[in-house]
DNA sequence: TCGGTCACGTA
DNA sequence: CGTACGTGACCGAG
């Protein structure tokens, strides 16, 4: 009898929660026998010894949902192994208590409503080596933040029982979270939030081992471009920047630029006095400050190509392929699935890389990219959190601008611009009387906004549409920012963090439905997935884009005519996917 | 070596 | 004084 029929003869059926544990001699699982609640029936515990990658390629089997502490710790990515279906502590305990930490300390203390306790720095000292799980104050004991836990069986049994107990908290507190909606869903919308939230935790492992595929003679053909052939050593880098700035300084009047050091274009404050010489006082010298004078003048033409090629050489050049694209001719940079409102984050440039190396990010031999972006998605967002019937009419259409347009009896342009003004905070600027006519025409929306802004002032925690605790209350000796800036800050959080849950939502399902179409999800862009898959599998991913929105926004969206829309396209590289 | 500022890429 | 984030160069404080 398989491990896997054995425990499925235990009651592991599809979907139960189990928590798990990995360490290297085994795993430890952890579950309750009664349906449907947490806190009901008997603890199950197995430990099961042997190597754990082989242990959870056979639990894959069971298709149950996971719950663990972290989908890294967890390690099943490394294992190859790709559930469906996880509850993530650290994901979700981010969600429900808004904090920004992954550990397990401080999904701990939050579970008991515990300030997070300081990281562990430098070297362990003696006393923390051994000692038990808590220490006085009730946190989690420094030799078990350090991973004391995760050496032995009988420590992962003891650490799968703690990811039950925090696992139930966790349902408690979002089964207290009223749905936010007349008919309440079911289940309820903090509930599927936490699934998807967890889903896209695993997704951040998954997209971080998996990569973006790229070609790199294309990105070395944009690089000669730009900046000239890769540069032999650092003495031969330093003439090519040199040879770089000469060009700009030429420009400028002989006697600005002659002396014994000449001017250096990467320091702001000599960029400024250099610009002063030609006429020019600027406050700054960013770029959109300098821009209306490049038509008139060369050299704040050549300026402006300088910081252009600069940006490439400094952030995307040679070394930047060298730390990042493995020799597979995949881009791999750290992912996370939450930060600040909630939005994913990249590292390794993955989330600003210049439009001018997205043709460079190619399909391997066999495959093709297939993109997919949510169209005017903050706004259709908006109408849904804030159940305003006007605005959520209008988001029922292709193009909700027109009919917001007609509403507020101006052209289409002043429209997007008054609706994206509102969502940001602007006060100021042409928007001012389109934003009165809004305020007529959509109170509820405006309203809705109006109370987060007013939450961010008076310092006031707030959670977004699907649960997320958004931290607002502050020091009040802490003034480093005015009320006005915290207000923006709440007033766009609780679209911006919406508009993720929703995006999220959607990726998870996505990736679910690639299981039986094939290939697999390379970028999440906040409001654009990007896909990997075999030819032949092209249209039915194109396809699965489509009905993997519908579904998410029917119970997302649920009661509200808004509707959510994405344009998808096929191609061989990022840019032609356009 | 660190944090702050400037600058700029994406959404 | 429109939001968010990540990256790199430079500066001044320690």
């Amino acid at each position: 009898m398989t491990l896997a029929a054995e425990l499925a003869g235990a009651g592991l059926g599809a979907g139960r929660p189990v928590a798990l544990v990995t360490v290297p001699d085994g795993v430890a699982l952890h579950w309750r026998a009664a349906d449907g609640r947490t806190d009901a029936g008997p603890a199950e515990v197995r430990e099961i010894a042997g190597d754990p990658s082989v242990l959870l390629r056979e639990l894959a089997e069971l298709d149950v949902r996971w719950v663990w502490w972290s989908a890294r710790d967890a390690g099943v990515v490394a294992a190859g192994v790709r559930p469906r279906a996880c509850w993530d502590l650290a994901a979700v305990s981010r969600l429900v208590h808004g904090h920004g930490r992954e550990d397990p300390a401080a999904v701990w203390a939050a579970t008991h409503d515990l300030s997070p306790p300081p990281l562990p720095r430098g070297e362990p000292d003696l006393f923390a080596v051994a000692g038990g799980r808590l220490d006085d104050d009730g946190q989690l004991s420094e030799s078990w933040q350090r991973g004391g836990w995760a050496e032995t069986l009988q420590t992962a049994a003891q650490w799968a029982a703690l990811a039950w107990d925090v696992y139930a908290d966790q349902r408690r507190r979002l089964d207290s979270l009223a749905d936010p909606r007349a008919a309440p869903r079911q289940p309820p919308l903090a509930l599927l939030t936490a699934w998807a939230e967890s889903a896209a935790a695993l997704l951040a492992v998954e997209l971080e081992a998996d990569g973006l595929p790229v070609d790199v003679a294309a990105v070395g053909d944009v690089l000669r471009g730009v900046i000239g052939e890769r540069p032999i050593d650092e003495h031969h880098a330093a003439a090519q920047r040199r040879e770089r700035d000469a060009v700009v300084l030429l420009q400028f009047p002989n006697e600005a630029v002659s002396g014994a050091a000449p001017p250096d274009l990467r320091n702001p404050q000599q960029v400024r006095e250099l610009l002063v010489r030609i006429g020019l006082d600027l406050p700054d010298t960013r770029s959109w400050r300098l821009e209306p004078h490049a038509a008139t003048s060369p050299p704040v033409a050549a300026l402006l190509a300088w910081r252009k090629a600069e940006r490439l050489a400094t952030t995307y050049g040679w070394s930047w392929i060298d730390r990042n694209v493995g020799a597979d001719g995949r881009l791999r940079g750290g992912w996370s699935a939450a930060q600040g409102a909630g939005r994913m984050t990249a590292q390794a440039g993955l989330h600003n890389l210049p439009a001018e190396l997205r043709g460079a990010v190619r399909a391997e031999p066999g495959h093709v990219l297939v993109r997919a972006d949510l169209g005017q998605v903050e706004p259709r967002v908006l109408a849904v959190v804030s159940g305003d019937q006007a605005l959520a009419a209008a988001a029922s259409r292709d193009d909700m601008y027109a009919p917001v347009a007609d509403a507020l009896r101006c052209d289409r342009p002043t429209a997007k611009v008054a609706v994206l003004a509102a969502m940001y905070g602007q006060t100021s600027g042409a928007a001012g009387a389109a934003l009165r006519d809004m305020d007529r025409t959509y109170p509820q929306a405006l309203a809705y906004l109006r109370a987060a802004e007013d939450a961010g002032r008076r310092g006031v925690d707030l959670r977004t549409y699907g649960g997320r605790l958004i931290r607002l209350a502050r020091d009040p000796a802490d003034d480093r920012y005015p009320v006005s800036s915290w207000g923006r800050f709440a007033r766009n959080a609780v679209v911006q963090g919406a508009a993720a849950e929703l995006f999220k939502a959607w990726a998870a399902t996505v990736r679910a439905g690639l299981r039986d179409v094939g290939g697999q999800i390379v970028l999440c862009l906040h409001d654009e997935l990007l896909l990997h898959v075999p030819q032949g599998s092209a249209d039915a991913a194109a396809a699965l884009l489509v009905s993997a929105l519908d579904a998410t926004a029917a119970w997302w969206a649920a009661g509200s005519p808004a509707r959510f829309v994405t344009d998808v396209a096929i191609a061989e590289t990022w840019a032609a996917a356009k």
